[in-house]
DNA sequence: AAAATATAGTTAATACATTAACTATTAATT
DNA sequence: AATTAATAGTTAATGTATTAACTATATTTT
């Protein structure tokens, strides 16, 4: 039996705990929350952002969603504009000084991810990404059989 | 450069998202939370368990922990005793009905981290912990060298 | 022993997570 | 066209995360 000390939870809460400091440092510098970046990050590289692509995106629910890009309105930083196809959705767009931010903090969240990276091999890297997406993609499907039995019953 | 949908945070949390739900769904059926468990799990396999050990072992902040055991004494599940030795300590204990919970939710927690499992090889599933420990343990040694730093400053 | 420090746990403030229910709009049925 | 069903986004309720400040007790220093 798998000991709780080493079930998938806990050794990746373990890693995510050592490793979203650094983050966090460098976000409290530009009075940003992690999530916040997240949301900057996606629509500084795409247009017609919806919330719903949001979520998939930046692995924020919809609900989350709201106050966040609520706040990052509030900061000037992005601003919300209702589509004309479907009046239901909207676009959330970055301002000019959203922008500005992405120029400053990007350089310095990619020396985290090489920090990150720096600690094991790049095999060892790669065998991670492919581990992760097995068991991502094994979970989700048996989760989604599930909610397919769940609506035939 | 990494992008963004392959930095370790967005890898970890997206397998995390495919991961909790089987957890969160069995948990709901006895009203408890995830981190309600978690305590749980750890008060009923050791003894004199006070609040920074929880901590510890549950990766719970003690903040955190401080509604959560309410919550779990609120429900008659645990129960809060002042030590005798060091007065500002308590010792977190299970009551009966805590015990009994734990008879009936142990075997499923099990079943579900076997399903887990199963996405990947053996030697995978050891690659796995290996890597995400090297990662912690990497980046904890880094954070503490830079508060070392700071506090030289 | 008195004063200064450190520690265990808590409180407070702000932000996010999860689930369910709700509103407005759009698409599909009859 | 009217009804029904689906979708995009929001609101509400409850629970947790993070940081900083605070209280009570214990330890260390002078």
């Amino acid at each position: 039996m798998q000991a709780f000390e080493t079930s998938f939870p806990m050794m990746v809460n373990r890693a995510l705990d050592a490793v979203m400091p650094a983050y966090r440092q460098l976000f409290s510098r530009y009075q940003l929350t992690e999530q916040q970046w997240r949301v900057l990050r996606v629509i500084w590289t795409s247009d017609n952002v919806t919330s719903a692509r949001l979520s998939e995106r930046t692995l924020l629910s919809a609900p989350s969603l709201v106050n966040i890009i609520d706040r990052l309105e509030g900061k000037g930083l992005v601003s919300r504009v209702r589509s004309a196809d479907d009046r239901r959705q909207y676009y959330v767009v970055a301002t000019k000084a959203g922008q500005q931010l992405q120029l400053e903090v990007t350089p310095q969240v990619v020396a985290i991810q090489a920090q990150i990276q720096a600690c094991v091999s790049q095999k060892e890297w790669d065998a991670l990404g492919d581990i992760l997406q097995k068991i991502t993609l094994g979970m989700a499907a048996k989760d989604a059989a599930e909610t397919v039995q769940a609506k035939a019953s």
